[in-house]
DNA sequence: TTGTAAGCGTTATCAC
DNA sequence: GTGATAACGCTTACAA
């Protein structure tokens, strides 16, 4: 060290300046420090995560979803949530792109069997992911976002309370005075669908309200054209008078359907997508904070790796409702028409 | 080096089987393989950077651009491109947001004095910058996506040949029997306005026809409403057949003006925006590949750092046009009407 | 063809 | 309070 030299002193007493150590002289620490600042010192990274054991750097892994990252905004958003994050931690980010599931596997076996990581964050939490497969046998800190099947673990997740956002899209949709409130949502065997529909009905059944089953559809997609046979579906066999629809790209596919029918109801989409927000009509929707998403995830993440013993192992992030012209007009039924 | 003593040769041994040093026997060469196999050794990143003096990694300045994240998906795409060049030369990538420039020149200074990276990606190139400012005065190789001012001497850069994507576009719609194609860019003194009217001019020149002066418009800025003024503006003095504009907002704010006005013209934007995809009448658009963008810079910059002795410091990547609803039927035009 | 030993820049342990 | 010294895991002369 140049610097040692220069402050005349040895090199574990700038070592112990920098981190401040309470058994070094001010009067030494001011001269090493003015030595650092003479030769433009910095700490060597390399050096650090050899001997410390940890590089202070998370692993991004980011799955192959072609044209999501064009029209949704998720990625981007969460990249950047967690990129805030970890820079007040003083946390680095290393991310890879991958084109298929066993290339995901391979960077991420390369992130940790050559050190390159303390900890690692999925973008997206999947059924049967090999990535999680592949951290659960190791003993690599990870989060996810998404709530994660059981069996794994050992994974720290943040997640949307579904139920919960579904529930006051439909209480806020009944609230306004509708009484036949349809629930458009995609494959009935996936979580989110499962737990948005739970909070439609219960939302129903705490307006005193019968569940109609006719007025729930689950489509066997999340396309445009499955939204576009959901509705026309709810319409032929019952008479919807406003749409919670578990996903953006379901709520335009109905919107498109009620357009060529010739009316139109309100319609509240899940996912706040850039279609929604710009198609018009425009689409009320659901946003799930992408970057706040991220940055619990960061912080689970980070607070594991320092050490911090806490017994939460996940986070549940707020959702909030973005009214646009898909529910204009329906607040002024609050007031009960007589 | 447990593989060391699994394999009984020395430490050195192992390294350059690694490294498949051509003065190893074929028997240990296997042996040793076999070892690490075993094992599942993987070397450490850290004691690699250590004594190699370089990481093999590449840090990525992000900009605070705050809504552009949302609907512009350029970051993502570019962020994907060099992900995906980088692997392939087995890099690396370390990114970070930023609020402001400062906080830019910060990030990036952490990278480099730490020695956290190799080298450098500035995801825009602007005026002033502080951060190639910086980086002209070390000696750490850099990349811009944009083309940066003389004074840059040390930056490496890509870009699309503005001039002739411009040239192409006009050159396009005047052979489909168009006769008074209006230009519409964004701030005169910025230097892709600039070349995209170069081109529309010469292309306008080379199909033998006059500069009517009339028919350019260059607005104060890159909103919607900028477009919608400039429309308006060329509407008031010219008769404009087909608009060519610089920018997708202001093809957009343009659209906006001529649908108010009940009339519409062949149009075609540049940056192949995701509103531009999606709004109605879907907006012809020249792509600039982001991913390209990003997949070059990522390529000039490893083979730098490679030590590859090549003159050339720039890369123009080729534009795409994405033909959509606002050209469509003009090419029926191409067939001379008598 | 292989081994020995020094060194990369830090931190931690022990000494003084 | 401060300084030696070893160690982190790897590479690379230099020897053999």
């Amino acid at each position: 060290m140049d610097v040692a030299k220069l402050s005349g002193v040895s090199p574990s007493t700038v070592s112990r300046v920098i981190h401040d150590s309470s058994r070094i002289s001010d009067a030494t620490k001011q001269r090493v420090r003015q030595a650092m600042e003479h030769l433009g010192y910095h700490p060597n990274a390399a050096a650090r995560s050899l001997v410390r054991g940890e590089t202070r750097t998370i692993g991004l892994i980011i799955p192959n979803s072609e044209d999501d990252l064009f029209f949704r905004p998720f990625f981007i958003m969460a990249m950047r949530g967690i990129s805030i994050e970890a820079q007040k931690h003083g946390y680095n980010i290393m991310y890879s792109f991958s084109n298929n599931e066993p290339e995901e596997v391979e960077f991420l076996k390369k992130y940790i069997l050559r050190n390159h990581v303390d900890g690692i964050i999925l973008m997206v939490s999947r059924e049967n992911d090999r990535c999680m497969e592949y951290l659960e046998g190791r003993d690599v800190p990870y989060a996810v976002i998404g709530h994660p099947d059981n069996r794994y673990a050992k994974a720290l997740w943040v997640d949307n309370d579904n139920f919960m956002a579904m529930y006051d899209v439909v209480t806020r949709l009944l609230s306004s005075g509708l009484q036949r409130v349809a629930f458009l949502g995609g494959l009935p065997d996936m979580s989110v669908t499962r737990d948005r529909l739970r909070g439609y009905k219960e939302a129903l059944r705490t307006h005193g309200m019968d569940i109609d089953e006719d007025l729930i559809y689950t489509a066997p997609g999340f396309q445009e054209s499955d939204g576009y046979e959901g509705m026309k579906t709810l319409i032929g066999r019952s008479h919807p008078d406003g749409v919670a629809s578990a996903d953006d790209l379901l709520a335009l596919g109905a919107l498109e359907c009620m357009k060529e029918q010739g009316f139109s109801l309100p319609v509240i989409g899940f996912n706040n997508t850039i279609k929604g927000a710009i198609k018009s009509p425009t689409l009320s929707s659901v946003d799930i904070r992408p970057d706040q998403l991220g940055a619990k995830a960061a912080d689970l993440l980070i607070k594991k790796l320092m050490g911090e013993e806490t017994s939460v192992n996940f986070c549940i992030v707020d959702t909030q409702l973005i009214e646009r012209e898909t529910t204009a007009g329906i607040s002024f039924l609050n007031i009960p028409r007589t």
